[in-house]
Parts: C-alpha cells; sequence; structure tokens
DNA sequence: CTGAAAGCGCTTACAG
DNA sequence: CTGAAAGCGCTTACAG
C-alpha cells in the first residue's frame, strides 16, 4: 500500500474519484458529483430530451465546477465520428500562405463548419509524404469530411477519401486524373469574358495573358472566355501571347518580362490572377509603361491588395466567400444528412447541395 | 436470420472478420490473418523489438494486403497521445494567409514535426470563440503540444494549454497578458539597430518609422533598437514620426501617407515588416517621391515579395524557417523525453531547448 | 517471444 | 426518466 506510486491518495474507499487516470474529470466524476449514473450524465451533455430538469441542472453543475471536457478519444471510439472537417489546400506552403485567396474561401468555409458544431482542421499537401499523412489520418478516423483547393493535374486523395466514404468536395472542375469528384466552380470562362469586353472597351488591340499553372482547369477556363471575346471583337490571340506565371507574384514578374520582349508593342494584360497582375505592374513601371495609359491591366480574383496596388488593380471579383460557404455547406449537409443514407450516394448528396457555378462581376479601378 | 441486415454475411462461423463492426479492417483482423494475437499484431506494428521474424513478416503482409490503418481513436484512448502538435496563429484569416511570413516559419517547424512521427494542426485563432475552441480541442486529448505565433497583448490560450500539462512555446518574447511561457527569439533590438545603422550609412537625417501593432514586442523591439542607433548618430526620431501600419500592405499605406502629409521632408522609412514597405512603396510612387532617391525604404523580414517590388527592398533577414525549426524541436524534445519526466518542469524542457536569440542580417537591395 | 485479460472513457440499445 | 451492461479498437503489464 505504501509502495503503490498512486497519483491520487485522497480518492479512496467507494467514492468515485474526481478525477480519471490521467488526472483529469472524467463521465464517471461528473456523474458521482451530481449523484447520477453515467449514462444519463452522458445524456445531459448530449442534449437528449429524455431526461429529467433536475438530473439535467446536478450534471451540468458539475461539469461546469469541474471544467469537464468529454475525452475526444473516447467520443471519436463510440460514435465513429471526429467532428473535424478538413480544409486542403494542394500547394507548398509559399503559396498556402501568400494568396489571399485562400483565407477568403476559408473565411467563407470555416463560420458554417463551426456553426454545424465542427471543427476545421487546414492541411498543406505539398508532396507525396504529406499526401499519404493526410489519407492515413483520415482512414484513422480523424476527419469526417474534406474540402480540397488548388487540385492539380493527377492529385488523388479527393478519390482516396471518397473511397473511405466520407464526403468529400472540389473547389473548381477537377482536373484530369483526379476523378468525377463533387465540385463547385465559379463561371471562369464568364470572367475571361468580362476581362475581355473590358479591354475590347478601352481600346486595346494587342493583348496578352498571364495564364496560371497549365494543369488547372480554372487558368484555362479564364482564357478560353477571354479569346472567345477577343476574336469576336476582330482580335486574334496568338498562342505566344499566353504566357504561364504560376498564379504568384514572381511568376507574374518573369512572364510579364517574356512577354515584352517578344510583343514590345503589346497594349494590354490579362492576369489570370492578381497576384500575377502585382507581379506585371512592377516590371510594366521598370520598363517605363504607364499604366494604364500605354498598358492596361485586368486581373482576376479581387484580394484585398489589388485596390492597394497603384494604380489600383482592374479585376475580375469572384465571391470567394461563397464559394467556401456553398462547399461547407454541401459538406455539413451530407454529414448531417440521414445516417441510413446510401453510403454510396453520399458524392450526390454532396453535388446536389453545391448548386450553379458562381457569378463573377468586374470591377473597374485605376489599371484598365 | 433472414431479416438481420448483416453487412458481411461471409464472416460467419468462429473464423475472425476480415472487417471491424464499422467496415473497415481492425488488429483483429491483421491479426487472424497473419495467424498471430492482437497483442503480437500490435507489438510489430509499434515496432516492438520483442518480436519473431516470422510474427513480424506475417502481421505485415496481412496489414499491407488488407490496407489496415490503425483507428486513431482508440490508439489515443490507450495511449494518451494524440501525435498531433497544432501550429497556432492569432490572428484574423486574412493575415493568417497574405503574410508569408507564416509560411516560412511552418516550413521550418513541419518537417521537424513530421520527422518525428506526428502530425501537424494549424489554427487560426480569430475570436473568443475560436479560442474556446482550441482549448476544448487541446482539453479532448486531440492535441499533443503547440506553438503559437503573433501573440498579442492578453492572448490566454498558450497558458491555458500549458497548465493542461503540454509543452507550449510562443514566438516572440510574449507580450503583457500572456504570462512566463517558453519563447524563441529573433533578435528584434538587434534587427532594428541594423537597420538605423544603414539608413545613417546612406546618408538619412530624417527619418520615419512604419511600426506594428502596438500590443506585439516584435515591433516594439525594433524601433527601440532603432531609436538606439539614431540617438547615436545625432538623429532624433520624435514619437509623431512613428505610426502604426499593423503589418499589413494596407496599413503600411495608411500610415505613409498620414507621415507624408506631417513630413513633407522625410527622407528615409524604416518599415517594421516587409508588407508594411511594400504599401510605403506604393503610396511614396503616387506622391512622386523617387526610391531611394529621395526616400530610403527599408523593411523587415525578407519574405519572397522583398526581391519582387519595384525597387527591389531593402530589408531585414530573420531565419525565419531556423526559428519554426527551433520551435518545433524543443516541443519534439520535451514530448519525447523521459515520460515520468516532472510534468511541472514542462516549460523548463521546453525553454532549455529553444537556446539563444536567432540572429538577424542586413540584406542590401535596392530601396536604400 | 507470445497470448489472455484488463482497461482507456465514452455512448447507446435494452430493460425497467 | 434512469441505470447496468456491452462494446468501440487498441496497448500493455502480467504470466508463461
Amino acid at each position: 500500500m505504501v509502495d503503490r506510486l498512486d497519483p491520487h491518495p485522497d480518492a479512496e474507499g467507494g467514492v468515485a474519484p474526481v478525477r480519471g487516470a490521467a488526472g483529469v474529470p472524467t463521465l464517471e466524476s461528473v456523474a458521482a458529483a451530481a449523484g447520477v449514473s453515467r449514462a444519463t450524465a452522458s445524456r445531459v451533455l448530449n442534449g437528449s430530451p429524455r431526461v429529467s430538469e433536475a438530473a439535467r441542472a446536478g450534471v451540468l453543475a458539475a461539469a461546469e465546477q469541474l471544467s469537464y471536457v468529454p475525452n475526444g478519444a473516447a467520443r471519436m471510439l463510440v460514435t465513429r465520428r471526429s467532428d473535424a472537417v478538413a480544409f486542403v489546400v494542394c500547394e507548398q506552403e509559399e503559396v498556402f500562405f501568400s494568396d489571399p485567396f485562400f483565407a477568403t474561401v476559408l473565411k467563407g468555409a470555416h463560420r458554417v463548419v463551426v456553426r454545424s458544431g465542427r471543427q476545421v482542421l487546414f492541411v498543406v499537401v505539398a508532396d507525396e509524404g504529406d499526401r499519404r499523412r493526410l489519407e492515413r489520418f483520415a482512414a484513422g478516423g480523424h476527419l469526417d469530411a474534406a474540402m480540397f483547393l488548388s487540385v492539380h493535374r493527377g492529385e488523388h486523395s479527393p478519390a482516396r477519401l471518397a473511397e473511405l466514404g466520407m464526403p468529400v468536395v472540389v473547389a473548381g472542375r477537377p482536373p484530369a486524373g483526379v476523378g468525377a469528384q463533387p465540385h463547385v466552380d465559379t463561371d471562369n470562362v464568364g470572367g475571361g469574358r468580362l476581362a475581355a469586353g473590358h479591354l475590347l472597351a478601352v481600346g486595346r488591340r494587342r493583348p496578352v495573358v498571364l495564364t496560371g499553372p497549365p494543369d488547372m482547369p480554372s487558368s484555362a477556363d479564364r482564357v478560353r472566355g477571354l479569346r472567345e471575346v477577343l476574336a469576336a471583337g476582330g482580335v486574334h490571340l496568338p498562342d505566344a501571347a499566353a504566357e504561364p506565371g504560376h498564379y504568384s507574384v514572381e511568376g507574374g514578374r518573369t512572364a510579364m518580362a517574356l512577354l515584352l520582349d517578344r510583343f514590345p508593342d503589346l497594349d494590354g494584360v490579362f492576369a489570370a490572377n492578381d497576384l500575377m497582375a502585382v507581379g506585371a505592374l512592377g516590371v510594366l513601371r521598370e520598363r517605363g509603361r504607364r499604366v494604364p495609359e500605354d498598358v492596361a491591366v485586368v486581373g482576376y480574383d479581387d484580394i484585398p491588395l489589388a485596390s492597394a496596388t497603384s494604380p489600383p488593380l482592374t479585376t475580375v471579383h469572384q465571391p470567394l466567400e461563397e464559394l467556401g460557404r456553398r462547399m461547407a455547406t454541401a459538406l455539413v449537409r451530407a454529414l448531417d444528412g440521414p445516417p441510413g443514407g446510401d453510403p454510396a450516394g453520399t458524392a450526390e448528396v454532396v453535388q446536389a447541395a453545391l448548386g450553379e457555378p458562381l457569378q463573377t462581376r468586374l470591377v473597374v479601378r485605376g489599371s484598365a
């Protein structure tokens, strides 16, 4: 008795201990303090209606008094839910953190997920190791659902998680090799058309394009819409006038410099996102081109920085917060749906809740 | 028999089922397939040395064949570990995602955490609700340790998590109301001195300062170092010449405009971070000031964007990746330390692993 | 080296 | 409305 290392020498006799083996109060402690069974305590804490008012009050008071927080592992084990939803960005850390695009989508999603009583977990998938880790994490039951952003060609994680039976949604039209996952899109083709219409309206006849990563449909779709309206306006965009800038400031700079060498008489730029437009603005200034007098610049996204550049950026606004909200809502709906629902139908439920592509609009500022 | 909804009609008789109740293989299935006990299977999978080669091979093959992934909840419940480390940023989503500062720190930390066999979980703490949720999440056992970035005055989460007995580390000197948490710092005072030295060296006598949030020591320390060296050089910095810019591009713009009105003859700017310097550059250009001829600009951080501005930014480089590595290493060390270690000594173990403040260096580019 | 058994903390039919 | 009991899937002394 004297040589037993008992961390709680006061928890003796038949009285239920105030703390569990981990030194933290358990449901057992709460029940004991409230003078009810563990089952009743559990019912109160989970908001079951089948409890007497007296029991409810007692349990609530005890839980409060002990600062009781349910053990997540025990809960997960029996409910088979983690109450966590992943927000997965398939990019290098640098990109993840330097493009405000994600912040806005996240904000919309976060609110919805939290309101449904769940946690959101951010995950960066930058390489194969991260990918494997995410899939294991999901298979281990730590995730109930996932939304994917910035999905590139051949990304297999969405399909893998979907195979586990969990609701999954992809932002934007999934590129090749990703599979037919539920997705929401913004109207990228329409956005490209808006940009082209404006460039034409301000009299530009020799525009060039800074495209995003070649393996992302969002960029291709924007350029397609642009080309279409340009052509209708009698302006042909040669292939050499479109240069990839990887959706980054630095990439935008490089691409802009290249295009300036290739087409010294260019008079307009469409950047498939605002970050590249920022890079382009810098290079144009350095090369002595006035914006918008000599060269009109139109961006895409309408990130906060867009109004702080000089001149402020004319750009295509996307309802990114709404995009996040939509994705989260679809996931939550599938999660909260009839539990007996056909698991094979999860994707259908999610896709149905996603709705139509989101509309874009042109925001005219100083750059074009 | 015919009316029982048995999802696995083939799992009959005394044979162990290939899948558990959740339709996913369990340790039991693996053990059965390998012809050993659950205990042995567990030992193999956890790398215990006390297993025969034959058993090991059999279990590994079975696990592989069944694509077995251990149930995280069950594991957490018994080990009392989640194998997850939180990377907590106490900022609005916007800031979290638009300042590349975080990306770099994260990168260093991520690598270390992953190598130790753990997951990193990003958490944004933007309001009181997020804070409460984080604390519950931690109390529920979902976290083994946490590192905090961008901690403002009065932030109580680090202390709360530390009270739970988990290793915690704060980036930078904790502001008032945060408590004496283990922390690593970069030499902010030294960095401020470097900036001042350079400004003086390029002949500036009327500099102004864009400071960070008033409740963050990093900014105050940088300004202190600056003031000190400026004073030694015979240059007095009036209080009115320091204006807060919240570490953001937009804030930098506003502060710069204000200072330009207040001190039309200013000839130098020290921005306590690069994002504000970017904002300042824009306003200076709009107001017709040439950089560096009329006004020399020095930033702080050396984010990737710093080399893409025009002119490229002269700035104080901080070893941010190393900062992340240090924080993560300290946490991992405390976690992997002797399990019988005095829990009250956790903070000491962490602090001891943190080492000296990290040195900064000046990177001279075009802006000053 | 291996297995039977206990137990982590919770939820949920099942009886009453 | 309430409690006793089973069970979620794993790890880990304890014997052998």
